[in-house]
DNA sequence: TATTATTTGAGAATGATTCTCATTCCTGAA
DNA sequence: TTCAGGAATGAGAATCATTCTCAAATAATA
């Protein structure tokens, strides 16, 4: 998979000069971490990835960097847990489903005509709340596979 | 309004009656206060709400309790701020709307053909990813009409 | 390569939440 | 109504995640 680390560090350093940031070390550690593992992360697994190449205190702000450029999303689970993941770069709308048993989130897409059918009851919450809606987002919560089996 | 307090009282009694937790005064405040003030409410606010009348920790301590029992639902603000809020006992379901700018939070209902569509959809994913679903929750974020006029 | 502003690391500081344990308070039985 | 025993509470200490501070290291730029 060599060739696959080439092409997240590609990645990780083309996103940083889209948005005019420094290429630190640091910065495309985290990168390189969120583009590795696929769907959310906890900070804590951030932390235990960067293998002591990184201050705690420079992830969070590496992490709040990113978030304020809308490259990352941040939510958080059942239990609190803050997680994070990177922002859809294809604009994929996706969802969470939250385990409530082992705490575990996955990332789904719903079938494009509920998605369709949201925006337009969107639209009319919009104007019964006389509110702007910048996104929106559709949060299951129940248990895995695997805790269901238990 | 002595008489909608003598009402709450009387709810918040019956509440814990029902669930078989011993009527305490710390108990009945925080009902009290959930009560009688319609939808979230931050920690922060539940603790000046109580007016010295409640240590900080049996506070937190009667929240879990209560959510445990499933009698109020938690969930987070955009900032990161936890709210709280009696569980709807009709069991209407309602969403989320968050103010990016200023952090308000508002209940939402939508049509109940979308609130089918959404469980139809639902049903799906649940097969699809071989998941029980317990429960859905869809929210917003945008600017509510204060935020949007300035 | 030298300059300068920016970023980083390390640990202190903060803030929210949980824990501990002595005291107080419910509830159910007499 | 009183009492005993178990459960809940208050106060503050402890913990945990996150942010802050500032000296040292690093990146962009000329």
């Amino acid at each position: 998979m060599q060739k696959n680390k080439k092409r997240q560090i590609k990645k990780s350093r083309q996103i940083l000069l889209d948005n005019n940031i420094p290429i630190t070390k640091p910065r495309m550690l985290v990168l390189g971490i969120l583009l590795k593992n696929e769907g959310p992360l906890k900070v804590e697994d951030i932390i235990k990835l960067s293998r002591g190449k990184l201050a705690v205190s420079s992830m969070y702000r590496i992490i709040n960097n990113l978030k304020n450029l809308n490259l990352i999303n941040e939510f958080q689970t059942l239990e609190n847990t803050k997680m994070i993941e990177l922002a859809d770069v294809k604009d994929e709308h996706h969802h969470h489903i939250f385990c409530e048993s082992c705490g575990a989130v996955y990332d789904f897409e719903v079938d494009s005509h509920i998605e369709k059918e949201l925006e337009k009851e969107i639209i009319k919450i919009k104007s019964k709340y006389d509110i702007i809606v910048k996104s929106h987002s559709l949060e299951l919560l129940g248990l895995c596979k695997t805790c269901r089996d238990k």
